[in-house]
This record gives structure tokens, sequence and C-alpha cells, in this order.
DNA sequence: CCCCCCCC
């Protein structure tokens, strides 16, 4: 027997809402909830006496169940909870207990056994051992209305206590009798379009409660309606909005629907005594190292230490002559991995790197330059500086700590070694993975042998004009025109363009080397190379020398023809020693000798 | 119903 006591009718209590503290149950089964990109699981939980078949586990607690630390029979202590909307027995059926926060009193195995013979709550309330029980008074004077029910005509009066409002995540399109009490923790001005589908104007709003977030849009009417109104940071009540699926390339909030106010929306603020203690922002990390993996535009949230911070620049629009303030600054964190990221207007203007502050970015978006990965503050992304937050601390500790540690630049273009971003394929697998097919450029690296040169017609007379580098025109009078330019100059710079047959074992390709790469690999200059009369002696030497090639692949047009273009991004030596001690180590793993771990 | 979010 153990010698652990459940809280025997603490369910009861808490699915009639009532403020039950710390209770403790046991665990008797968990099941993956099906559907959604979000994972969640549902929990059967006991107290002994009822067993709640109508529990959820918040998604911040996913990892318990994924490590089996939740398996049947462990005794939990739940330390904080929500409860969707209940005041009536018959409401009960509905609501849905979500289960924030919990301490393992003992694990499953030690345990062994399921506790007492606990019935079903839900099936056969009246007859268990309470009658019908209202939700606990509320504190203010508006309650008499409002406790009758599961209220389904949105808020009545500006009553509504916690357990009478709905969590965010138990929205869906299938429900709409709702009020929500959430945080408005971002929001965007107005912004009007104007596309072939019609125009109009709208502004959103980010939404978050203790069990997730949700982005809330108000077009036109409801536009004007809201957004003096609604101020950021505050809390609200809201209802009878309309939801549907979020498309996640457009924000990071954590939620596989969105909302839309209609005429019908209501919107209440808190007072202060009901705001309670709602939090104010909820973060979805990803480790810094991990940014190599997420496609463009996509939105992340990032916690880094910002070691350097460039100047104040201005940029103009491409589309538009519009000037815009941008200051780059670099996040590192503990996955050692450093990140550049942009900062745009006022966030740019008035950043102060000085103290090395802790960097917390919601919804950053994702970029990709030059085969780097950056990252870009946008409209929606909401910059905190040194918040308190125990992971902002936990990396401000670990930051201190460190003196020569080494990051990998996840946002350098070019990457010739293993390294992040570094993606060493063979060259087979060019053709294999398909790059370049798609609309945007591919980036991958090889380590192949030089096979072929191009003997001549390797260099070209490039305009002299700083970072112009465009072909010029020989006007056979000692002067070179420049179209792009449209100036004539007196003299010209030599440049290389040398495609290279490059292969390994598997394959061999055709790349294009320029001016960098080319003198690199040649050693000598473009110059030399273009002043020579002759096949430069340099290409010979060059010949079968290996190298990693850092690759840019993408389709090109000639007329109807398409082609795929590898053009190199970058060139790297090989260490030989460092890399057969690589292959050494995967061969061992793969074999299952030595320590690998 | 938007989805623009900038520059190398």
């Amino acid at each position: 027997m153990t010698d652990i006591k459940l809280s025997e009718g603490s369910l009861k209590a808490i699915m009639s809402g009532e403020d039950v503290q710390n209770p403790v149950m046991q665990i008797l089964g968990t099941k993956k909830i099906p559907g959604g990109n979000t994972e969640r699981y549902r929990v059967l939980i006991s107290d002994g006496v009822n067993i709640n078949s109508f529990a959820m586990l918040a998604t911040q607690l996913n990892d318990l169940i994924v490590n089996g630390s939740l398996c049947e029979f462990t005794i939990v202590q739940i330390k904080r909870h929500i409860v969707s909307g209940v005041a009536s027995n018959s409401a009960m059926n509905r609501s849905v207990m979500i289960i924030l926060e919990l301490d393992i009193i003992k694990t499953g195995t030690e345990i062994g056994f399921k506790i007492g013979n606990p019935q079903s709550l839900t099936a056969d309330s009246s007859s268990t051992q309470q009658p019908a029980v209202v939700a606990k008074p509320q504190t203010n004077g508006s309650s008499t209305a409002a406790a009758s029910g599961n209220r389904t005509n949105g808020i009545g009066g500006a009553g509504g206590s916690a357990t009478q409002t709905h969590p965010i995540v138990s929205l869906s399109p299938y429900q709409n009798k709702w009020t929500i009490k959430a945080r408005v923790t971002n929001k965007t001005p107005i912004r009007e379009w104007n596309n072939a589908r019609g125009s109009g104007k709208l502004f959103s709003i980010d939404l978050l409660d203790d069990s997730g977030e949700i982005r809330a849009t108000m077009f036109n009417a409801e536009c004007d309606r809201f957004h003096d109104m609604i101020e950021k940071d505050k809390v609200y009540f809201i209802s009878n909005c309309t939801l549907k699926p979020a498309n996640k390339k457009f924000s990071s909030i954590n939620n596989d629907y969105e909302m839309s106010f209609t005429h019908a929306t209501t919107v209440i603020p808190c007072n202060e005594e009901e705001v309670g203690d709602m939090p104010s922002v909820k973060y979805t990390f990803v480790p810094l190292k991990s940014i190599v993996e997420i496609s463009p535009d996509e939105n992340i949230d990032v916690l880094g230490v910002c070691i350097d911070a460039a100047e104040l620049s201005s940029v103009t629009g491409k589309t538009n002559q519009k000037t815009y303030t941008k200051r780059d600054i670099t996040l590192v964190d503990q996955s050692q991995a450093s990140v550049t990221m942009t900062l745009w207007g006022k966030d740019a203007e008035t950043f102060d790197a000085s103290n090395k502050p802790v960097v917390a970015v919601k919804a950053a978006r994702v970029q990709e330059f030059q085969g780097g990965k950056t990252l870009s503050l946008s409209m929606s992304s909401v910059l905190s500086l040194n918040p308190d937050i125990p992971e902002g601390h936990k990396l401000q500790g670990w930051y201190s700590n460190q003196s020569n540690t080494k990051f990998e630049p996840v946002s350098q273009r070019t990457g010739g070694g293993a390294g992040a971003g570094g993606n060493m394929i063979l060259i087979r697998e060019i053709q294999d993975q398909q790059l370049g097919m798609g609309d945007k450029a591919d980036y991958c690296s090889v380590r192949g042998i030089i096979q072929v040169f191009r003997g001549s017609n390797t260099t070209y007379k490039a305009c002299p004009s700083q970072d112009c580098n465009k072909k010029v025109i020989d006007q056979n009078n000692g002067m070179y025109r420049c179209e792009k330019c449209a100036k004539e100059y007196n003299t010209f710079n030599y440049r290389l363009i040398l495609p290279v047959m490059i292969g390994d074992w598997t394959n061999s390709v055709w790349v294009t080397l320029f001016q960098a790469e080319a003198e690199s690999i040649l050693g000598v200059t473009a110059q030399d190379v273009g002043e020579s009369t002759e096949d430069h002696p340099s290409l010979k030497k060059a010949l079968f020398s290996q190298y990693a090639f850092r690759l840019r692949a993408k389709m090109e047009h000639y007329n109807d023809e398409k082609k795929l273009k590898i053009t190199c991004a970058g060139i790297k030596k090989i260490d030989h020693l460092d890399l057969s001690k690589k292959f050494i180590a995967e061969i061992k793993e793969l074999a299952g000798l030595g320590s690998a771990n």
C-alpha cells in the first residue's frame, strides 16, 4: 500500500468552479488528441473518488508525456489549473480542466495500481455525493445574472470570474458560445489593402491567457469600432467572434485557429481586480542553432544575449522610395550559435547594446541571405529587452560564465565546411534532392575535386567604379563604357568568371566560380589572368585540387530553355586530418564500436 | 476579407 492520500472530492469541486489548491491526484491514462498542428494530450485523472476524462495537459507539459513521466498510476500534485466555463451541473459535461503546472509526487511504476474505485464524474454526476453546485460567489455586485449558468450571450455585466470564462485553447470553429478573458500582447497599426479581391482596412491583436494564445483581426467596421478602444497590455472579456484555421505562415502565434471580430463581438475591459495574474507574454523559444533548419518567412520566438550591434543605417525600399532605418544586432545563446537580427525604425534607433542586454523577440521573421539565415523584426514582432523571465535570467547567468566560447554563425553567407547550415551532401544528391527546382535558390555544400577548367575567356573587363563590376564596352579609343553607370572610364578591372567541373565519387557538375573564389583557387589575381595572352598556367596547377564548395543552385530560363545554374558561394580548404577523424568517429558509431557516448 | 513587413 501507499501512504499517499489523494485529495478525494477535489475533482468534483474543481469542475464546479471551486478554488481548490494543490490537489493530489492519480493519472490513470493519457491519450494524444488527434488532429490539429499542435500536439496536445488528454489525461484520465482520478482523485480517488471521481475520474475526470475531460482533463487536458497544457502544451508546455507535453515533455512529461513524451519522456514517460506521466505514465499510468503516477501521483501528481496539481499546482496550477484552469477550468472552462462551468457554473451548473449540466454544463459539467462540456467543461474542460486544463492542467498548467504539476509536480510528480510518485512515479507510476513505484505505485503500480489504481487507488480506490473512482467513478466517472461526468456520466453520473447526479449520483455523486454533492448536490448541484454553482460557481463561487463573485466579488462584485453584478453577479446574480451571471451566476445562472454557462452564459451564452456574451458578457452580461462587467462581471465574470476566471471560472466563467473559456480558456483560449478550448476555442474552435465548432462552438461559438464562449467568453474569453485575455491580455492583448500585441496590437498592429491600421493597415489598408487594395487587391484583386477588393479593398478595406484592418488591424490585428494577439490575445493571451493561461492556456494559450490566439490572433484576432478586425476588418473595416470592426476596425473602426475597436481600434481606439483596445489597448496593448490590457485585459478584456471578449465574446462572439468567428474562428477559422490560422495560416501559420503569417504568425508565430501558437494556435491552429485565428479569430475575426464581427458586428456581434463584445469587448469589455477587465477591472484591476478581475485581471488577476493573467500572464503577459508566452514565448516558444527556438535555440539559435536550429534557425538553420527553419524555412524563410516563418516566424519564431528567440532569446539571446546581444553581443554586438552595428551602427544605425538607412535603406531605401525596392518597390517604393521610402527610407527605412535599420540596425543589425548579433545574438548568441546556449546552443553556441550566433545570429544576425535586423531591427527597424524606433527599435533600431533606441537600441543600446552597451550592456549586452538579453533580447527576447516574439515572432521574429526568418530570412535567407546568401545561404545563411538571418532574422528580421516585422510589424507583428514584439521586442523585449532584459525580460524578467526565467529563461532570460538563466541565459544571462550562462553567458556571464563564458569567456572564449566560439559561436557557430547561422547568418554567415559562406560556410563551405561542415558547420551549421553546411548541409554537406554528395554531388549526386543535387539531382536527387531536386535542388534549385523551386522558386528560390537552394544552397548546399559538397566536397569536390576540380576535374575540368574552361581554359579561355575566363575574365571580362569590368566597370572600375566601386561595387559595380558590370561588364564595360571597349570603345576602342582607350575608353570603356559602363551601361549601368551610364559613364565612360579610361580604365577597367579584370574580373573572373570561371566555370569548372567539380566531381566526387557520385557525380560531376559544372559550377561557376566568381572573383574571390576563383582567385583563391588559382592563387593569382584576376588582373594577372586577364593580362596573360595565353591560358594562365595557374589553371593547370589548380586542376585536381579538392575543396569544400558552398553551392547555390537555381533554375535559369533562357528563352524556352530551362537550365540548372550552379554558382559557388564560398570555398574552404579541406582539413583532411580533421575530416578523417570525423569519418572514423562516424564509422565507429555506425558499427556500434567504441564509446561514442 | 489581410498576409505588406523593407537593405545587403
